[in-house]
DNA sequence: CTATAAAGGTCAACAGTATTGACCTAATAC
DNA sequence: GTATTAGGTCAATACTGTTGACCTTTATAG
């Protein structure tokens, strides 16, 4: 096995770690406010795409609506999110943080921006724009992923 | 915000969506063998140090002894792990791939590794080496990653 | 030789995240 | 007026993990 494949052996290992790194210092903030990392998650797509109706937002994160419904609700109760009907369709829910859900999860982004900003300031510009890349390569074939684009290109209408 | 902010922005959704691709083959195909994501990362590092002592590898993995004990327990009823008193120390347990273990590893190994191959021949060389610095920049800070180091200077006296 | 420590195993209770399946309401569409 | 869509909810189950308690076997230190 030569030198190049032993690296890529190094890629599940790389992910395992990496991840928990990366999710280390949220899951410990949001501990305090009750939530986990599904919260967490939903938070940050709601911030995304200020708006989305709950099916919407099952199909990018790509779970059930069983799975999306409870943490929902318990967002709703601490009231970091708000769900307001749509006048165009009343069916429709439409999902916005309230000011303390903007500030939780703009708290959370700034900790994980600044967690990789000091990486990439380390090594350089052009390791921010290959990891990016890469991490591109293998979300844009996710049903999530596509969705998720078309949510944003909606948004600029 | 700027450009270079919002592209850390999307950090968390690269990881979520990559993640989730990265793993989707794999577990596919353990499935069918009736096991999961778990029972394959224990085949794996298992693989990478072959004769691991449970202590150590629950030290790698960084979980506690009775989340490791079940998933190694069907691994060897399943005759994918073997696990041989030590000699020197008979309350060490060293723990080995089968042969079977060995070829699914391998099979599963194949499958990320082309994965990452792909996409990394078609980024180029300097994204691979790009990708892999900034990972091991977050995993270098985990104790598993510590212990699993250190694991491998001791197989090579 | 005895006490202690270390490696490992196991049971129970619980939590977090997710699934499938079934069934319900309210609102819109045909 | 019926069918479809958006959403909610209950139940059962699966997977992964935790804490806490308690057990055996083996090695080591005094």
């Amino acid at each position: 096995m030569n030198e190049e494949e032993q690296q890529l052996n190094k890629v599940l290992m790389l992910f395992y770690f990496g991840y928990r790194t990366f999710t280390e210092k949220p899951d410990q903030i949001i501990e305090k406010y009750g939530i986990q990392r599904v919260h967490h998650r939903i938070l940050y797509f709601i911030a995304q795409v200020p708006g989305i109706t709950v099916n919407d937002l099952l199909s990018i994160l790509e779970v059930t609506k069983q799975a999306l419904n409870a943490p929902l609700r318990l967002l709703s109760e601490k009231n970091l999110i708000k769900m307001v009907q749509a006048d165009y369709d009343k069916r429709y829910k439409l999902l916005y943080l309230t000011e303390q859900g903007k500030q939780l999860e703009s708290k959370l982004s700034h900790v994980q921006r600044e967690q990789m900003k000091t990486i990439f300031d380390s090594l350089g510009s052009n390791h921010q724009k290959a990891w990016i890349d890469v991490m591109n390569a293998l979300a844009k074939v996710r049903p999530g992923q596509q969705q998720f684009n078309t949510q944003i290109n909606k948004q600029r209408h």
